[in-house]
DNA sequence: CCCGGTTACGACCTACGTAATAATT
DNA sequence: AATTATTACGTAGGTCGTAACCGGG
């Protein structure tokens, strides 16, 4: 057995049994997987997967039980990587953050600037995506942190914490009618079009449920990802906009006019999560900590003592597994 | 980084940081293990072992931080090749156990006999030791299970589950004066020269501690660690003997006479243990269970669950060691 | 001077890539 | 026909073992 088989072995599995797939995202060739793949079977002689002539069509019990194992052992070389590196220097490593287009406008520019400014080596990487992708990268290693607004929890078992909460305003032109009503009613609002999220994004689903709660269907016009956007039409006449507080700079957007609309909507709570079984070195804790003050290392490492409850269910789902 | 590299610095700190013995160990040469170690260090950047000019004098933090996660790596590729084998051939594998010389003389052969029946295949390894030593075996890897007497709680973090209780009995030839006094006396027996077992054997210490609770001080002519050698010395007439009741046999020890002495020392409890992180295959909840009926493949999985609760202070441990 | 670790070197092996082949969809 | 896995084969790299070399106690 070879790490590089276990690692072959990963990839066709996040390949969707695809070995092709798989070759290319480790950049090398098929036949060597496919041999390796084998070679590994016949070691342990069990069938890893299920083969339709020569494709392969699914994942037999035992190999599921061995990914299992496999992950954590991938997971494991990692971490020593890590924790030699942090041994080695401790300034400098790789940080990756897969979040959406507020976040990564509005609000980690500040924190990134402080945190480049403690950890000038560390190469930072910023992806962005829909709350669904961001889940992905983080539960398949592809970045660090998740840092998302809506409900990230459900996908993979990612082990998430709340960093702080914000609200909503709405967003319109100067001289705007909204302006003058006091105080500002869900009713009022959905008399108007309106320009904001679309679903899945900065808190949206809230704001769906909201509105639903008292029986309105305001005319959505136009939907983003991203708050620039929203403005952008906004200051166009196209509708009022109803946005995150945070997207709002009263010095640059002066075009437009902010409405408090915290007594319309459930707060938003935006959320830091990264896999279970990442070795968190640390500039990660303090990253978390500049995100969230109240995160410190040792809230964290509470976290992740008490999602490893939740792990040993899932593994004794293994043993039962194996009791066929 | 490969596995092996692993399983060399493995041995290598296993081995007392003597690489000699860790090649021997290992059915290797010195060389290729020494050269391996310079070359993970290498790949790592980080010194594993503070070195002495040339001999290896003592582990670095890093390195003692990485061993912890080595040990997990190769206990999980142990794991998978046990998920393997108990997919592959669910009726054949390996069983080792060490104990003490009573628990394989009285107690074991009944247990053996009944495994052997359900799995032929299956390839039984006794070893016998100290308590110390059985303790030290089962944490190293070197057996599955330790089966002792004593506590054996303390020395490596052992998962344990008490078996059974048992008792103790005074046997004397047959005619000596014991033999006829009622009831039986920590008093009485004291008068006599006493054959039991050596300090830390077969619950030594409960016995010591019932005579110093009431202050008296027995005279001990001859301590064994084998029941069959106390019996043999009763016999001669060298004193009484103090053994576990398992140990008596009324068809062959037909020389001696038992009392029963369990008024007089509290019960002994035999536990099996075994370390966290090995894989437990069918076979060996099976043979936990003809060991304690009570151990039941859910009563053991929960004390598996428990002690990793342990476990996860002591990543705590680790991980502060790295905040320096 | 002995024990133990490192360096040097050579043989074997094996993992990987290219190219050709076979089997599915 | 296109996609995807396997087989064949040659090369390059690396692991391991023997032998010689060095540093401490």
């Amino acid at each position: 057995m070879k790490l590089q088989q276990l690692r072959f072995l990963r990839a066709v599995v996040q390949s969707n049994l695809n070995i092709t797939a798989a070759a290319e995202r480790l950049f090398t060739s098929q036949p060597g997987i496919s041999k390796q793949i084998r070679l590994l079977e016949e070691e342990l002689g069990v069938k890893l997967f299920e083969r339709n002539g020569r494709q392969l069509k699914a994942i037999t019990p035992a190999g599921i039980a061995i990914i299992e194992k496999v992950n954590g052992i991938l997971d494991d070389v990692e971490a020593i990587r890590d924790i030699a590196g942090e041994f080695s220097a401790p300034w400098a490593g790789s940080l990756s953050i897969a979040t959406t287009h507020t976040q990564a406008v509005y609000v980690l520019p500040s924190v990134i600037g402080k945190f480049r400014d403690l950890y000038p080596m560390v190469e930072l990487h910023m992806h962005q995506g829909n709350p669904e992708q961001i889940s992905e990268m983080a539960a398949g290693g592809a970045v660090d942190f998740a840092i998302a607004t809506e409900a990230t929890a459900d996908f993979g078992n990612l082990i998430m914490m709340p960093c702080y909460q914000w609200n909503r305003i709405v967003v319109v032109p100067h001289g705007h009618p909204l302006t003058l009503v006091e105080p500002l009613t869900l009713e009022t609002v959905a008399h108007y079009p309106i320009v904001t999220y679309v679903f899945g994004f900065t808190g949206r689903s809230q704001l769906d449920q909201a509105f639903k709660a008292v029986e309105l269907e305001p005319k959505v016009v136009l939907t983003a990802t991203d708050s620039d956007v929203i403005k952008t039409y906004v200051k166009l006449g196209l509708g009022v906009g109803i946005l995150a507080r945070m997207a709002y700079d009263p010095d640059s957007d002066t075009a437009l006019c902010a409405l408090d609309a915290r007594h319309l909507f459930a707060p938003g709570i935006t959320r830091l999560g990264f896999r279970p079984g990442l070795m968190l070195r640390n500039y990660h804790y303090d990253f978390i900590q500049l995100f969230a003050d109240h995160l410190g290392r040792d809230v964290v490492d509470s976290a992740i003592a008490a999602s490893s409850e939740q792990e040993r269910d899932s593994l004794f789902t293994d043993t039962t597994l194996l009791e066929w």
